[in-house]
RNA sequence: GCCCUCAUCGUCUAGCGGCCCAGGACGCCGCCCUUUCAAGGCGGUAGCACGGGUUCGAAUCCCGUUGGGGGCACCA
């Protein structure tokens, strides 16, 4: 699609957290401007001011950062705070065109009114007459007949029947424009041609293209994502699931798994294909293919589509990106004790161990901890009745030998053999006297790297320990 | 309750009338490799919701049923 003239949005209202929903939004938005050559804008929606703060707008600026969407990458952004004149020059119109009309009944009245919750107001104030004044909002009188049928990209022509859409709120007792209202508007003064964004706004959809064409401009291609569900098939919230963005990133996700993940939930490229560049992605998107039903956002596929990026890193780039959790203040060892070298050795043994970044923290803690913290179920289960002795042995033969893994292998392999133990039954006392667990890094090439010194010590405070 | 919407392995999906007694990936289970655990290799498990049509032929088209989801504010 060659489109320039295209333009998109993405709006997000400041609510404190940016979720992997908004991620797919934006990525989805993002990846139709840029393969259009058209433009993105990034629109805050604040005017609801209880959930607004300006850190909160900063969050969702980093988020999309994070994901690869900086500043050059989209106009904005824009606040709809800023565009108050338009909602009420809006709202002017269809007062004068005699499309809108105030109405003085709350929501409670109408309940009480039609005797239900669902039914919704009927239109009781449609020829009262009423003027503006204080307390009463303003209703927008939708058509009695016909349809309004709305284009939607991975839809279809979504039709609803006029009669069963209410004359809904556009403005409020105080004179504030609601979200329908303004949205439209905003998308209109701003030239937006595709309103892409989740499926739980698509009961609007048909509302806002009504105002529209009530204000006398062509109404947009309308593309309504499928919404992302839990395991229970619910839509995600942020209350009951894990969907912080934020938080992803803080246990070591990759921005460009997790792109890579979001953009293939309900969308497939072609051939046998998860895994790919991100320019393949943008290139071959295409929002006609999006399957239309609630996908269920998969972590353990995601920690898979993880693993996959970060083995796929150099492994310079893998000790880069493991810094921050090498170096943050809650790493269980003391900060001087980290020795760089000594993880740069080790790094590419790591590298296919984890899946997420966070995790290398307990895979080399041993290294940097004056003493393993030792798990004690992995304890029981290794220090088995040969324990001691073989233990003493290993120390006997490490405090002189060549410290080298291939050397410190086959010593233990031979001590192994000596009690008819294989090499595999044979290091597990040891990698627990040394590294405090029975899984880790294959153990003679950390113990070459932990030092002779340290190693023996350990050898011999689980010896004390034993008898 | 009303409106909208969706429906291929447990999950994400390929499939857009014959190439499909349905392919890939995650998960799970075996085997190989092996210094534990991973990674890697090989193999396996499991699905077209149901009922009617249309057609020489349907996972693919139509209708219905069932089931899932979203929405129904002077929130966004």
């Amino acid at each position: 699609m060659a489109n320039s003239d295209l333009r998109v949005r993405f709006a997000p209202s400041p609510t404190g957290m940016f979720h992997v929903g908004n991620a797919r939004s934006v990525l989805f938005n993002w990846v139709l401007a840029r393969q259009s050559g058209g433009t993105m804008v990034l629109r805050i929606e604040d005017t609801d001011a209880a959930r607004n703060r300006p850190e909160w707008v900063q969050g969702i600026l980093d988020a999309m950062e994070w994901l690869g969407i900086g500043p050059a990458e989209y106009e904005g952004p824009l606040f709809q705070s800023d565009y108050a004149p338009h909602h009420r020059e809006a709202i002017d119109r269809l007062l004068a065109a005699g499309l809108a009309y105030y109405c003085d009944w709350a929501r409670d009245q109408v309940i009480a009114r039609t005797g239900s919750e669902h039914k919704g107001y009927d239109g009781f104030c449609r020829d009262r007459g009423l003027t503006a004044g204080d307390g009463r909002a303003l209703r927008f009188r939708t058509p009695d007949d016909g349809s309004t049928v709305i284009v939607d990209l991975v839809r279809g022509k979504p039709t609803f029947d006029n009669k069963l859409i209410e004359d809904f709120v556009i403005a409020r007792g105080d004179g504030s424009p609601v979200f329908l209202l303004a949205n439209v508007v905003d998308d209109m003064v701003m030239g937006i041609t595709h309103v892409i964004r989740a499926e739980e706004h698509l009961p609007n959809a048909p509302k806002q293209q009504l105002l529209w064409e009530a204000l006398g401009a062509e109404p947009p291609v309308w593309v309504h994502a499928p919404i992302l569900v839990n395991e229970k098939r619910q839509k995600l919230s942020k209350r009951r699931d894990r969907v912080a963005l934020e938080d992803f990133r803080a246990e070591g996700y990759l921005a460009e798994a997790m792109r890579n993940y979001l953009m293939l939930l309900g969308w497939a490229p072609s051939g046998d294909r998860e895994i790919l560049p991100w320019d393949d992605i943008v290139a071959e998107f295409r929002l006609e293919d999006v399957n239309p039903s609630p996908a269920f956002f998969d972590v353990k596929k995601l920690r898979a589509f993880n693993g996959d990026y970060i083995r796929a890193l150099s492994v310079e780039a893998f000790v880069e990106a493991c810094q921050p959790w090498l170096s943050a203040e809650a790493t269980p060892w003391r900060a001087e004790a980290y020795d760089a070298k000594a993880f740069a050795a080790v790094a590419e043994l790591a590298q296919t161990r984890i899946a997420v970044l966070s995790e290398i923290v307990p895979m080399v803690d041993f290294l940097f901890l004056d003493e393993p913290v030792t798990d004690e179920a992995a304890w029981a289960k290794s220090m088995k009745a040969e324990a001691p002795a073989l233990l003493a042995a290993v120390v006997e033969a490490y405090e002189t030998c060549e410290w080298r893994a291939e050397v410190l292998k086959s010593t233990l392999e031979a001590i192994g053999a000596e009690r008819g133990l294989k090499l595999g039954k044979a290091q597990a006392p040891v990698r627990v006297a040394v590294t405090g667990r029975t899984v880790g890094l294959p153990l003679f090439e950390s113990i070459e790297i932990l030092g002779r010194e340290r190693t023996v010590a350990r050898l011999r405070a689980a010896l004390d320990r034993l008898s």
